[in-house]
DNA sequence: AGTTTTCCGTACTCTTCCGTATGGGCGGCT
DNA sequence: AGCCGCCCATACGGAAGAGTACGGAAAACT
């Protein structure tokens, strides 16, 4: 398996520091459990660091960047607006594990330290999927409900396979639902979107 | 303002650990700073519990008691399906204390202590809408899929009001983006229900 | 009035973690 | 060979919180 670096880099501090994260909080970034789990002491971290807090903002700073640029790179080739938000939603949903590490920063939101980063993270993909909106044909105003209602969706699914993975349809009855939630909260651009400025013939 | 009890119960605890987990996350319920907020040391709660284990429990089950209970029979008396699940959204909109407590709970859903709890009370919560969406007409199969919808919008924009709040439209504009999310997760009875069981002619 | 029960304060010990001081192994460079 | 800089181990002090032991005031009970 993978073996033993001969030394540690200040990022495979901060990518430690994200795993603890995920699987424990924002509390259990802790010093010497971090140090135990890599196999060394804290001689090693207070070379690579002043101090604790130096490596959450690393490591908050990290998540951030990988965040604003992979993701929605992945998705900016795809020409089609309507694809492309399909490829954000079927790509946010994959990966459990960056799921996992949004929740638990999102989590700790109150914390100075994250606040802004998650701030800024769920504010990017939010402009992201406006601008998709909007290429769709929407007016500024209703691609913002849109998205805002498309990404609190998406962050909800993301909590409900965390806290009750059972109430989420499994295995291929998974895509099913994904269809319906991309059918939905993707108005088609030509036909009567559904309540797209609210009003209804009774 | 709130004048002192003579003596405290351990209910007045469990609503402390509450608090201090609603701002804090679950390991901010500490033993001694619980007892400066209240005015007392440690040698009260000890005597009202065996240790922090058991207030960590007390105060789960006490919230999941009152959310299985409270948010729903507020909602139960309304009769019209589709008004009772309006209420369901509304209300759940309304507290913005009880949001927080959700989150903070939920985030903690790994802990052993607490998991149980999480996965109760969404488990309770789906399967009132699900019959909310069965009385409306749709197949149990339908049902199910638009309550999970419905739900994981109704946390997600809970999620985005803690870590990005200038994300949801503000004051009266709310409202607005709530009667679109209601008209869009909510198919009509009668109407052609969008993609309720997916087939819709190019 | 005397006793018991209830509720809480005080004063410890123990554990965990943060931070610092200090030294040493080890490879590169001259 | 000798020096230097990188990386880490060891050993310490201190803070904070979990439990425990014990004592005491004050109300309740008899």
């Amino acid at each position: 398996m993978g073996q033993q670096k001969p030394t540690l880099s200040a990022e495979d501090w901060a990518d430690a520091a994200l795993e603890a994260m995920a699987d424990g909080g924002l509390d259990s970034v802790a010093v010497e459990p971090l140090a135990r789990k890599l196999g060394v002491t804290k001689g090693s971290f207070y070379w690579h660091f002043a101090n604790r807090d130096s490596l959450v903002r690393a490591a908050v700073e990290r998540w951030a960047q990988r965040e604003t640029e992979q993701i929605i790179e992945r998705a900016r080739g795809v020409k089609q607006p309507r694809k492309r938000i399909q490829t954000v939603f079927k790509a946010a949903n994959g990966s459990e594990r960056e799921g996992h590490l949004y929740l638990a920063l999102a989590a700790a939101s109150r914390d100075p330290r994250v606040a802004d980063f998650v701030h800024k993270v769920s504010q990017r993909r939010l402009e992201f999927l406006t601008e998709c909106y909007e290429a769709l044909g929407l007016i500024e105003r209703d691609a913002r409900k849109w998205a805002t209602f498309a990404y609190s969706t998406f962050l909800g699914t993301l909590q409900l396979r965390r806290d009750n993975p059972s109430a989420l349809p499994a295995g291929p009855f998974f895509n099913e639902y994904l269809r319906l939630l991309i059918e939905t909260l993707i108005p088609r651009p030509g036909e009567q979107a559904p309540a797209a400025s609210a009003e209804r013939a009774a």
